[in-house]
DNA sequence: GCACAGTCATTTGTGTACAAACGAGTTACG
DNA sequence: CGTAACTCGTTTGTACACAAATGACTGTGC
């Protein structure tokens, strides 16, 4: 039943790889469609993150993306010198700041509300498939989580 | 039918959003476990391919790994570096060259074995689950190659 | 033979991703 | 109170990932 090792490591290749290839694909597939609206990938996460619930603490969107905040604090600093989003001191506690999109940032929401139809229509994969795949994906990300606990 | 633009929006932020959490989650399972054997994640890939099936050229490599060369060029220049991998001139080329593992690169895949099982330990994922994640994946991956055309 | 387009790997520049160390602010304990 | 432990965001250093430009080699057409 258990699968000889040799097997072990080719199936290994196959998935670990496939993830991160299918990720690195599909986030290739974003590139070219966001890339008129000035945005990376990332950039994009942080903003609909702050279209969806604005205002949010750093700390708050770090968990939310589930970025370290080493990584997201360079992106927060591009995206204000963008004029997309703007920081807000927090009553009470001096270390952290809240973060809101700006008139601008509000104004790119209606362009970027034609990312997902152009991506879904890019890829060229019904919208189940889609759903199924993230529910899939959750099943991992639960799995990693308690992997880190 | 059609959902709201604005649930779009919220579906889209869902599904790019879990692979890329995702991805970065497993690679970081397979961070811990790799640590010892001194590789990160694309250098493990690298030592995968090459232990199935070597010599391979630069290029083959590349496009084994679906990698850009550019990506990598350092990669294979730190394997070397770390006497793992090692390059020999292809005959009637001299733009290329192909890569095989030393015997140092040999022996690491001994302890290598050991690989597999702790990320499936680790993940604690049945390995039925993982094979159907795999061949999702492979979907996602055929997708995006039709997008790319 | 020989220009010339094509292929190959590398380099450069920008943008994540993460570990580790840091400095400023906050909380809790004695 | 006051200091020790903790939390917060940032910085530094290393390692991908990709676009664009580069320089070296190869093959083709004339």
């Amino acid at each position: 039943m258990d699968p000889l090792p040799e097997d072990a490591l080719e199936l290994d290749r196959q998935v670990c790889f496939a993830l991160a290839v299918a990720s690195r694909g599909v986030i290739g597939v974003y590139r070219s469609i966001l890339e008129p609206l000035g945005l990376t990938h990332p950039q994009y996460l942080v903003m609909l993150a702050l279209w969806g619930d604005a205002p949010l603490r750093f700390r708050e969107l770090a968990d939310t993306l589930r970025l370290d905040p080493a990584t997201l604090s360079p992106i927060v600093k591009r995206l204000e010198q963008s004029g997309l989003i703007e920081r807000a001191p927090v009553e009470g506690d001096e270390r952290t700041f809240a973060l809101s999109p700006t008139a601008q940032g509000w104004e790119l929401r209606e362009r970027a509300l034609a990312v997902p139809p152009a991506v879904i229509e890019r890829l060229g994969m019904p919208v189940e498939r889609l759903m199924a795949l993230r529910d899939e994906l959750a099943e991992v990300i639960a799995a990693v989580d308690r992997a880190g606990a």
